[in-house]
DNA sequence: AACTATTTATAAGA
DNA sequence: TTCTTATAAATAGTT
């Protein structure tokens, strides 16, 4: 849509990519918008530029982090029922295959009864029994997987959460220091400036050094009188 | 863009809402994809319709939960940037505010020296101290937030993960109740079946109770003889 | 940021 | 759902 027709292919300018990157992510927020209000649907749309710039939307009346939830879980289960769905057409084969066996079997034996000995049939009920063994390790590790699976989100969350705090407390005692060293220095020299004009003026004049005018904490409700 | 143009507002008849809907998600999708490859950017979309019709688009190269991670992990510096420019605003302001009633203060020293006590300097400093541990505490209750929020969420992963893996268990068991029922009577019935049908021909026959036919478990394997 | 010639998306109808 | 097509909307290239 445009003076001409592009390709869909990356921009490899960087400029025009970042330029065409803005123009459509408009129009895509835009369309977002649109689908939310005619179809009365519920979307989430995170988009990260090239460059690394964030930019979101997310239909009013949810939020992304409600709508990730919402998708974890229709995701999860869709994953499950996949796997479930899978052993079960697994067991309808294994049927299929028993039913074939058995109709052989029988004739076989309608052919000549000799052939099937005892022992045949010994093996036989070991091997679906096997059968079974094996549907139900299958059933078992898959729940087994799922739940290693959240345990293992969990525990990503929780060293997520270890390493924000960690950050969020390094910024803190660094801004802490930071703030420590201006009370030290520029707001008790300011305090001290204070001081000595009053001295200035009560008693006797003292030089003030520096230029204090810029860097003193204002006060909203200070008592002059 | 159609015969007609339309107002931006809820669909009302089920039917077209759902048609918008299908045709309007497959245009967002395909802008998606557009602009994952002419921008290189990552995008995650995911839409819920009305009925709870799930979709998603996610760029190559990435998956929905990284870009949520991502997300997660902007929105939050976002979240901080924000409140920690608050603050340095506020700070400036008081910076301000000081100069000015520094000013003043200059100005009623020049004029009545004797207006300002050392009483009211001791004021004056209590006063900036208040002011320093009011923005202090400030960016504590901040963090403390942070940090709440943070375990917050990773207590409802937790909590989440459990109910998962209970619903889970209760699958199982459900299963393994009904796969138990099925062994006890319709798998076994068909060995003994076997069994009684060879003693039938070896030895001697027995009735056989039920159709089987349909209900067998297949063998892939089975060594016939 | 604007502008506009084109391409693209899509509303309505079948 | 899917196709068709007239028309609205998005946007590529340009200023």
């Amino acid at each position: 849509m445009g003076r001409g027709k592009i390709e869909i292919k990356r921009i490899e300018n960087p400029t025009n990519r970042q330029v065409t990157y803005s123009k459509r992510r408009g129009g895509i927020i835009k369309k977002a918008k649109e689908l939310t209000v005619l179809c009365d649907a519920e979307v989430s749309l995170i988009m990260f530029s090239s460059t690394g710039k964030f930019s979101e939307y997310c239909s009013p009346s949810t939020s992304t982090k409600k709508i990730y939830d919402r998708y974890q879980q229709v995701s999860e289960t869709n994953l499950w029922d996949t796997h479930y769905e899978k052993m079960q057409r697994d067991l309808g084969n294994l049927k299929e295959e028993s039913n074939r066996l058995r109709k052989l079997i029988r004739q076989k034996m309608g052919e000549d009864i000799n052939e099937l000995k005892y022992k045949e049939l010994r093996d036989l009920e070991q091997n679906l029994e096997e059968w079974v063994k094996r549907i139900r390790d299958k059933k078992n590790h898959l729940v087994t997987n799922q739940t290693e699976t959240c345990k293992k989100r969990t525990l990503f969350q929780i060293k997520n959460l270890e390493e924000q705090n960690k950050m969020m407390r390094h910024m803190m005692e660094e801004d802490e220091a930071e703030r420590g060293l201006e009370d030290d220095g520029d707001y008790e020299s300011q305090l001290a400036l204070g001081v000595r004009n009053t001295h200035l003026f009560a008693y006797r004049m003292r030089p003030a050094e520096g230029n204090i005018h810029d860097r003193g904490y204002g006060l909203n409700d200070l008592r002059l009188g």
